[in-house]
DNA sequence: CTTGACCTGTGTCTTAGACGCAGGTGTAAG
DNA sequence: CTTACACCTGCGTCTAAGACACAGGTCAAG
């Protein structure tokens, strides 16, 4: 198979194939004709497995090691399991992170309706945002330049 | 004011001001005596503007738009309103798209439990991520090679 | 043989800064 | 004044995961 062929099999973009045979996550052959990559069954199952990974977003890095891994004849599946537990977390974080900015947007609007389009002035760009949305510790001790 | 105290002055690091420098977000006057660049009271405003955007988790792009109208002399909040609705948008999707990897993820920790560790062997590399966590139309019309 | 559609490998671009580095500055001690 | 040392500066490069651009190659139709 080649690039394209490969990518359209499993619903993924050629560019996508050649990243990953860039940085050495697959390895094709080369057929020896016209010089092109080619890929056998084996490479096929192995990014269908990278595939499913990244949907469960492992970094490629982390693909590459469980990878590395299996590769050498271990199991991979306590270093999968520790990986997954991880994302878990950074899921949650991101979740929460989500949550919150909804919540500042929210707010942003509804503060807005109560105010009118205003041209900026010089020390006030923009009313909406300017009124305080989140603390930094702004020291007011002005000394200028 | 030099970079660093800039910085600490709004809570943000000096290499996030040089990096607004660098893409010209807020502009310097150059020391004369050590060629440093110097920020004065009108630029802190205008930081602070942005990190308070940034919050929003606005891009940079968007709030140089916004700023450039604004220097402009134009009210640049009909403009703000639009990114806003569409930020909210994209963070919906970020929501939804972490809820479900969520489920995706305790999907496959649970699936898991009822599996022992186990060896990848030639065409199954890992169990866990290989049984289906993703429908790829996998045409399994297998020509090799 | 030529045309044109599609494919290929490679190189560069993206976000929003973080990091590293060689060299400059400022202040205290000698 | 000189040295030492901490901190600061500007600039260049690096990141993740591909997307995109481009010059050239390949293949079937005519």
């Amino acid at each position: 198979m080649r690039v394209t062929e490969l990518a359209n099999a499993l619903n993924t973009t050629p560019d996508t194939v050649r990243y990953y045979t860039r940085i050495g996550l697959i390895e094709p052959i080369r057929s020896p004709e016209n010089g092109y990559k080619a890929y056998g069954k084996t490479v096929q199952q192995r990014l269908k497995f990278i595939l499913n990974a990244r949907q469960l977003d492992f970094s490629v890095e982390e693909i590459r090691e469980i990878l590395t891994e299996a590769d050498k004849g271990h199991t991979a599946c306590p270093l999968v399991r520790e990986i997954i537990e991880h994302r878990l977390a950074e899921t949650e974080k991101q979740f929460q992170a989500a949550l919150l900015l909804r919540e500042k947007l929210k707010n942003a609007i509804s503060d807005w309706k109560k105010k009118p389009d205003k041209a900026p002035t010089g020390h006030m760009l923009c009313h909406l945002i300017e009124g305080g949305t989140v603390e930094n510790n702004d020291s007011e001790g002005g000394n200028n330049e």
